[in-house]
DNA sequence: ACCTGAACACCGTTCAAGT
DNA sequence: ACCTGAACACCGTTCAAGT
């Protein structure tokens, strides 16, 4: 064997799981700093200390990987707002717990918010918001003339544009923008 | 001149302004189709009816022409988003009524919705609920402990989410949604 | 099974050449 | 000025070949 040949096999001290998931982390940081078109196969490879033909042993395409990269996302985000929600005597308090766990749990994984933002994936908060406002309307919090799948939609609705709006606006104008969203859901805005 | 080549030089009866608005009515229906970057420069081009080399006289690079198409998005929404906000006597039912003309003007432009949030520009509602607020402010409407340019932000995300609710739900539920929205501004969705 | 370099068709962009 | 076909570097993806 030549001594200018590269390694092949897989490295030692290593499984399959764990390239996977390096190759996961991989495209949520360059996704989340490029984008999704911007972040190259050949860049997440390399990131993953790998070739990109090797990547596509794992992943077939680059849709499977970033749906991947979704779901591996979402599971970050889900245990967190669903214990959010269990917090708070009102319906109210307990959306404002969620948004504002939502809030930390951004800053918490600085490249999460900015990855579900290129992505544009559906984020687990509607899972949550829906489940709060189903439980509303059981214990006949929610007016009855109220539509709850389209109240969970509009609440959802917010929260989706607070989401895009935290990746746009200082820190500061984000907080800002939180607390008078947190105002409109407790009817006291206008 | 040999009969297989094409035609060169300008058309007869078109102007250089024409050809320009045609290139962006091609390229905001092919975006709202299929997305940025699935809309190629050579399908814009072909369905402006020219070369991917001819577009590059018109616009330097794709960025500048998607420029250009979100500005000529904006100005077809500002004038009637504008004409909303005159409407309705209370800051809610000024609020009301631009969400309620936003869905309007969706459903004259059916390309318009996808384009703009396949681009994800700053829509011209942005700058239309800002002028509510500011006014609402000056007026008193507005708590004096709210910071407004946080409650414009928080509306505009609102809104931002009901666009993107608008592709994904069905009319009835979409419907469904906007009430509740126009609820939640007025303080009585919960 | 896992990895590689080299190739494929396609993209945004450029350019010399035509009228 | 306006348009063209042909080329450029780069992208996602494939593949024969290595261990």
């Amino acid at each position: 064997m030549p001594l200018t040949s590269s390694p092949r096999g897989r490295p030692a001290g290593t499984s399959s799981a764990q390239t996977r998931q390096r190759i996961i982390t991989a495209a949520i940081r360059r996704v989340a700093e490029c984008g999704r078109s911007g972040a190259t196969i050949r860049e997440i490879a390399s990131a993953a200390e790998m070739t990109s033909a090797s990547l596509y042993h794992y992943f077939p395409t680059k849709d499977k990987l970033m749906a991947a990269a979704v779901a591996a996302a979402r599971e970050i985000a889900l245990p967190r707002l669903h214990d959010a929600a269990q917090r708070g005597a009102t319906v109210a308090d307990r959306l404002a717990a969620v948004v504002a766990e939502a809030d930390r749990v951004s800053r918490d994984h600085p490249y999460l918010a900015a990855f579900e933002r290129a992505t544009g994936a559906a984020s687990p908060l509607h899972l949550v918001l829906g489940e709060i406002v189903d439980e509303a309307r059981r214990s006949g919090s929610l007016a009855a003339d109220v539509d709850p799948r389209g109240a969970a939609n509009a609440v959802y609705a917010l929260t989706r544009g607070l989401t895009e709006q935290a990746a746009r606006l200082s820190p500061e104008a984000y907080r800002a923008t939180l607390r008078c969203a947190e105002d409109l859901l407790r009817g006291r805005l206008f």
